[in-house]
DNA sequence: ACCTGAACACCGTTCAAGT
DNA sequence: ACCTGAACACCGTTCAAGT
C-alpha cells in the first residue's frame, strides 16, 4: 500500500470532485459518502480526508461548481433580449431558474440542504459566487430605477430573487404545497413579476 | 424482559412525540435519533418501530404540532387588527411568521428538511394542516379583491406566503446570504408587502 | 510522503427469542 | 401480546502502521 503517485494532489482532488459529482446525479445528496466515492475511485476512504478537511469542504466545492452552472442559467442572452421588455425578461429568468431546478435538481437540492455546513464565514470565494447571482436581475431592474435609488433596486433584486426561489423551493420539495399542477409554478412567478414591478412603477 | 404494559399504546405514543419534541429543542432535527429516543423514555429501539411503522411516520407527527403551532401564530388577533390597514396587518404576519422560525428554529427547519418524507399522499390531514396556513392572509387580502376574482384572491395569498418564505429560509439558513445585517430581513418583507399589494391596488 | 484500513462511535431497521 | 436487544448493513472521521 501508499505512495502510489498515480495522480499527483490536483488530478485528484478533480477526480474526487467529479466522481461526487455524478454519484450526487445518480443517487442525490444522500448517497453520496466518503465510502461511496472512495469504492469508486479505487482509494480509502482515508484519502478523502487527506485531500479534503471534511465532507463539508468537498461541499462547498461541489456547491460552488452548482453556483457557477447557475450564473450561467441566469446570464444566458434569453434572459436579456433587447427585443423584449425586462419584465418579460425577469419572466424568461424565473422560468429558467425553475427549469434549472429541475434540469439539476439534486445539485440544487444540495444548495439548501441543512446538512451541508451554514455560514461558512471563511470562503469569500463562495459567497463572491453567491453575490453574482443577484446580478443579472439587478440589471434588468435598471430602468426602473435611477441612479440615486442604486440602494433601493438591490433591495428589489434581493426580494424578486428570494420570492422566485421561495415559490419554486415549496412547489420542487412540496413541503407547503402551494399549487396542485406542474405548470402552475411558472404561472405564480409571473403573477408574483407583474404584480410586484406594477407596484414599482406606481 | 416484555410486558411490561407500564403505559397504554396510546401515553407510550405521546410519550415518544413529547419527548422527540425536546429532543429537537435540545439538540435539533440532527440529534433526533430512534437510539436517543429510546434511551431518554428507559425503552428499546425497536420499540418506537411498534409505535410509529418508521422515523418518517414520526416525523410527520411532530411537523404536524409545527404547524399548528405556526397556524396559532398566524391566526392571532394581532395579524388582524381591526383598526390597523390590512397592509399593516400583513406585515405584522409577516414579522410574526419571521419570528417564529426563529423562536423555534429547530423545529421550523425540521418541516423544510429535505430528510424528511416528501409528497406522502397518504396523511391527508398533514395537507389540510398546510392549507390552513394560507387562510389567515387569504382573509386579509379580501378587501382587494370582489368576490369574483376569488381565484386571484386565492393566488396572490399563495404567492405572497411563498415570498416571505423564500426571504426567511435565505435569511435563517445563510444559504443565499440574501442580505447582511438582520433587522434587514423584516425590512424587505414589508418592501416586497408595499410594492406587491401597489401592484394589486394599481 | 502518501495512502491504507482497521478502529471508534455512531446510524435506521428488523426480527427471533424471551416473558 | 408486548418488548427486547442482538444483528445487519450502513455512516463520518481518525490515525498507527506500512511502503
Amino acid at each position: 500500500m501508499a505512495r502510489r503517485s498515480d495522480h499527483t494532489r490536483e488530478e485528484l482532488k478533480d477526480l474526487i470532485v467529479n466522481t461526487s459529482w455524478e454519484i450526487i446525479d445518480e443517487k442525490g445528496f444522500e448517497g453520496l459518502t466518503a465510502r461511496n466515492i472512495a469504492k469508486e475511485i479505487g482509494y480509502a476512504p482515508g484519502t478523502i480526508y487527506n485531500l479534503f478537511g471534511s465532507l463539508d469542504d468537498l461541499y462547498l466545492e461541489l456547491n460552488g461548481r452548482t453556483l457557477d452552472l447557475l450564473y450561467d442559467v441566469l446570464s444566458a442572452p434569453a434572459c436579456a433580449d433587447p427585443k423584449k421588455t425586462p419584465i418579460q425578461n425577469m419572466k424568461t429568468m424565473a422560468l429558467h431558474y425553475m427549469n434549472f431546478a429541475q434540469d439539476h435538481r439534486p445539485h440544487w437540492l444540495m444548495l439548501f440542504n441543512l446538512r451541508v455546513t451554514q455560514n461558512r464565514s471563511d470562503a469569500q470565494w463562495y459567497h463572491e459566487k453567491v453575490e453574482k447571482l443577484f446580478e443579472p436581475l439587478s440589471k434588468l431592474l435598471e430602468p426602473f430605477f435611477d441612479k440615486a435609488r442604486n440602494k433601493e433596486k438591490q433591495l428589489a433584486a434581493r426580494v424578486l430573487w428570494s420570492s422566485v426561489h421561495g415559490l419554486c423551493f415549496l412547489q420542487e420539495t412540496g413541503k407547503i404545497s402551494v399549487v396542485s399542477n406542474d405548470k402552475a409554478a411558472s404561472k405564480m412567478a409571473d403573477y408574483l413579476i407583474d404584480t410586484f414591478m406594477a407596484g414599482i412603477e406606481k
